[in-house]
DNA sequence: AATCTTTATCGTAATATTGCAATATTAAAT
DNA sequence: ATTTAATATTGCAATATTACGATAAAGATT
């Protein structure tokens, strides 16, 4: 035990978690928004804009990759990583319907 | 070591990811779209509706609850969840932002 | 070629999560 | 009062995550 059961889940429940894990730790919302705010690939400094030690920084970069929120392509000796819009808006757009499904529930709630 | 670093982020990150990470699981997904479908309080069968043993969803609920996602108050012998709608929105404001950010992006990117 | 810079990987320790059987709790029903 | 039903808690095993020092890899610089 231990380990998720995924296989009883649908697909979109699966894919929808893994990518709102991806983003469960604050250094991945992070590096996120650093991406978004620095508005360009052009990158090499995500290292120093967190306060973590490089491996760890790495190895959360890597966790952001493999769920397809970030991408990353090899720059000369840096490493320019980039979001992926797609990703991010398969987070939006799920959670827009979900948020217009309870404006429309009825008033008989807690 | 093991333990997130929290305290080296905003309040804001560490909010979202909070909450990015309790939905990070299937089952807390599926308990969530769940307690949208039904449209109503009236619960009490969550567990019926999980491939999970009762003390799995039980703790599955408990974080949701701890989060601040679902709200739970005791009905007789039953327990009446429901969605707390402000946490839903909290996450869609904040991918909805993000995206709107990502749209005005430069084309200067991978 | 030797060195520097940047990022990745390995190894490991600390901690957290997942899942469930067993048991407890609490209120309703008989 | 006993039983039933619904949920929570405890205890534990398996696995995953977080963090970082040490080291490796690979292109850039000198």
């Amino acid at each position: 035990m231990g380990a998720t059961k995924t296989e009883h889940f649908t697909d979109k429940q699966n894919t929808i978690a893994t990518l709102a894990k991806a983003l469960g730790h604050p250094a991945r919302i992070a590096i996120v928004e650093y991406l978004i705010k620095v508005d360009t690939c052009i990158c090499g400094d995500i290292v120093n804009e967190l306060p973590l030690a490089q491996p760890t920084v790495s190895q959360h970069l890597k966790e952001l990759k493999n769920t397809g929120l970030i991408k990353g392509s090899i720059e000369g000796n840096a490493i320019c990583y980039c979001i992926n819009e797609k990703a991010i808006e398969k987070l939006q757009t799920y959670f827009a319907n979900i948020s217009t499904k309870l404006t429309k529930k009825k008033e008989n709630c807690c």
